[in-house]
DNA sequence: ATAATAATTGAAAATGATTTTCATTAAGGA
DNA sequence: TCCTTAATGAAAATCATTTTCAATTATTAT
């Protein structure tokens, strides 16, 4: 754990957001969470710690992490709603499609390939998604 | 192009789905197509050369040629409603961040970094998801 | 500490995408 | 051609997300 969830508070503050308690709630619930979590997910957790929560406030508090860098929104086949804490720097994600954890690993073994493909293609390569799907250590054993 | 337009047909048929006006003009639209299409721009298209299309009928033939896998959802950062022909065998994405042109590559070239990664995490990795972004050439130039 | 201010809130309404329902139509095998 | 049943479009229902708005509350200046 790098980044503790108070710093996501202090970066939401040194952005001009102001500090309250529906946004504690939401950051708690995100924070540290290794599964991927839809609005609606962290609106039912952190109610729990907040009973006045509203859904919009998730919505809108999911809006500025993302906008922050502090989460990333996880692409599934079964859905695009959900957000994890985002790995720093770049990094790739790896899902457990029983438990549905997430992981994160590095792989900048990418450049080759990118730049083969730009040869062959003629575009000229912006960024990249990966993502590895299948079942985690604890699930397939 | 491996596939023309009339095997799609042909795959509904054999599957025991009928062939009609509609799912000739949705075919005829997303078949061929360079772009991935929304649901509604296919409907806005497909309307074109069958005027008493319904929307529901564009969602419901979609989601009878994903499930042949004729064609497959595209996730974007924008947005994952959209659709475009399914490549074949397994083939990673190309997509043109300015014009919307969508490519298909190979590249297995994921086998090591795979192992590598499943050595490292004890995860069983079943699938993977590969798309690079950026603009194609026409775009750059 | 207090007051002033401007951001933030939750509820409700609005929007947008997708799915369901249902009575009608039409594909395609007999 | 007839019959069965899948497929259709319209409308309603559902679900996710965004907008509106009056009330509240965090922060700043006093």
């Amino acid at each position: 754990m790098i980044t503790p969830s108070e710093t996501w508070l202090e970066q939401l503050h040194d952005n001009g957001y102001r500090i309250t308690a529906a946004r504690r709630a939401v950051v708690d619930t995100v924070f540290g969470s290794t599964h991927a979590l839809t609005p609606s997910e962290v609106f039912d957790t952190a109610r729990k710690k907040y009973r006045a929560l509203g859904l919009v406030t998730v919505y809108r508090t999911l809006e500025k992490l993302e906008e922050l860098h502090l989460i990333q929104r996880v692409h599934q086949p079964l859905g695009c709603q959900a957000f994890i804490s985002a790995g720093h720097g770049h990094q790739h994600l790896l899902l457990c499609q029983q438990c549905g954890q997430v992981e994160f690993f590095e792989g900048d073994d990418l450049d080759a390939l990118t730049k083969s493909i730009a040869r062959k293609t003629g575009y000229q390569i912006q960024e990249h998604w990966l993502q590895l799907f299948g079942l985690c250590a604890n699930c397939h054993s």
